[in-house]
RNA sequence: GGAGGAGUACCCAAGUGGUGAAGGGGUCGCACUCGAAAUGCGAUAGGCCGGCAACGGCGCGUGGGUUCAAUCCCCACCUCCUCCGCCA
């Protein structure tokens, strides 16, 4: 969510970021309601300012034993008028909230301008796609040539988008989210497993709604949504709190299953494990002071490229640019594996700094002395990385002529075997 | 799921319809002190909204209602605690 009063103070910066982002928003229409709830706002607080005066004066009277009939009977109608305008003013407030949780973040002004990922910038290149001397197979083949995944099975019991991970195909999904936490950890980032549900209001804290509805699933019969990333819980951990300026920067890590509905991606990635409805995930996430939190976003993204180095996996680094940037961001870098199947570089993490834009939706503060002012902090999070997607990067980049998979060394001790297959 | 109890500030806690929401701890400031502790004095309901400001409004878990006026009365909900039931 943006500051109303810098909506306020500079919609025309406001107004040439939603166009960068190819946004629509009724800025001028918004702008005209919000002065009209400001507009009634001080008529309603100057009938309550003479209510509030004419009940002291009531409790006087009655005190001294005055008749005060006539202007309980004055301040009735006051009252009334007061019901009448607030029944107004909700409306009006309701509408102004609902147009300001639609307006995405506010790109920052390094991100590229462009309609959308052909625009895109690559910033680095990490090893060398290897070039085989065979013709390398998809992950799915391979996964169901060694009975380690099972997505016939998967739709047959549940449906379209869902795997069984199965023998050392599950090891992998395990061995992979405690490699990734203990890569994390010696970094300061403080582990979370957090609930797999949260309310409404978290989902809105980070701005998954209200605009995104269609993309989450609601357990039905309640107002509970699974959770399509663990930055979901794990951002809202400190909802309606101040911090601490001293306990700045928070980091924390968290692995979660991630379900997403996809609604809009029909016919894309059928195959294998690239998209899902349910994916395994281990999730960076930052609180920080606003002045740092460019520097943060750099030393997060180079956490992230540390689990695919680790593994020895190609990838490269780039900037979305301000067509492709996500809803809530203001910069976000994208790391892509190589994945030979695809003879292309996929998005396996996305980091991303929301500055304070989720922080104003979830409230999250903090205060830099005794007597300051709350500012609020700047959050930040990226995939490190994307489970689902690793695995089918090591699959395709680690098979050997005969069809095995080559473990990466890093991953041998939560392994225990050296090659899967055969 | 059922029964009972409770939500007031950083913490404990009083307040049961009427101007300022007690008190204590803590914290901050000042005094005393070489310094600290102890002590004394003072400040301390955060925060949010509107306003250039003066100031006004909101705020006692949340949302409604009754009333000239609600921390207080009524309704619904949320959370926590105790007990019962069920359960990995």
């Amino acid at each position: 969510m943006l500051d109303l009063k810098f909506v306020r103070a500079q919609p025309e910066l406001v107004r040439e970021a939603l166009a960068k982002r190819r946004a629509a928003v009724d800025l001028d229409g918004f702008l005209r309601i919000e002065e009209q709830r400001r507009g009634l706002l001080a008529e309603t607080d100057a009938l309550k300012a003479r209510r509030n005066k004419a009940s002291e004066e009531v409790a006087r009277l009655k005190k001294s034993g005055g008749d005060a009939a006539v202007l309980v009977a004055e301040t009735r109608e006051v009252g009334e008028r007061i019901r009448e305008y607030e029944t107004r003013l909700a409306a009006l407030e309701e509408n102004t909230r609902q147009i300001l949780y639609e307006i995405p973040n506010i790109p920052h002004a390094s991100v590229p301008v462009g309609e959308d990922e052909d625009a895109n910038t690559e910033i680095r290149r990490w090893g060398e796609p290897r070039r085989f001397a065979f013709p390398p197979l998809p992950h799915y083949e391979l996964g169901e040539k060694w009975d380690i995944l099972d997505f016939a099975r998967a739709a047959k019991v549940t449906g379209a988008r869902f795997t069984f991970a199965k023998g050392l195909g599950a090891r992998l999904e395990r061995a992979l989210i405690s490699f990734m936490l203990d890569l994390h950890a010696p970094k300061g980032y403080t582990e979370i497993l957090p609930p797999y549900m949260v309310h409404r209001h978290s989902m809105v804290g980070t701005g998954q709604l209200p605009k995104f509805e269609d993309d989450a699933f609601r357990v039905a019969g309640t107002e509970y949504f699974l959770i399509p990333t663990a930055e979901v819980p794990v951002t809202n951990l400190y909802r309606d709190e101040i911090l601490d300026a001293a306990a700045l920067p928070i980091y924390h890590c968290a692995y979660s299953a991630c379900f997403r509905a996809e609604a809009g991606a029909a016919g894309r990635d059928t195959r294998g494990l690239i998209r899902q409805h349910q994916f395994n995930k281990v999730e960076l996430v930052k609180f920080s002071l606003p002045e740092n939190s460019y520097a943060e976003l750099e030393s997060l993204t180079a956490d992230a490229e540390a689990v695919l180095q680790a593994l020895e996996l190609p990838y490269r680094v780039v900037c979305l640019s301000t067509g492709d940037l996500g809803f809530s961001s203001a910069k976000t870098y994208d790391l892509e594996v190589w994945l030979p199947s695809f003879d292309k570089y996929r998005e396996i993490s996305s980091c991303s700094n929301f500055e304070d834009f989720q922080a104003r939706r979830a409230n999250i503060r903090f205060r830099r002395g005794p007597k300051e002012k709350p500012e609020f902090v700047h959050t930040l999070n990226g995939s490190g990385v994307a489970i689902g997607r690793t695995v089918a990067a090591i699959l395709e980049n680690c098979q050997t002529e005969d069809g095995r998979i080559r473990v990466p060394r890093a991953l041998r001790p939560y392994m225990g075997v050296d090659y899967i297959g055969g």
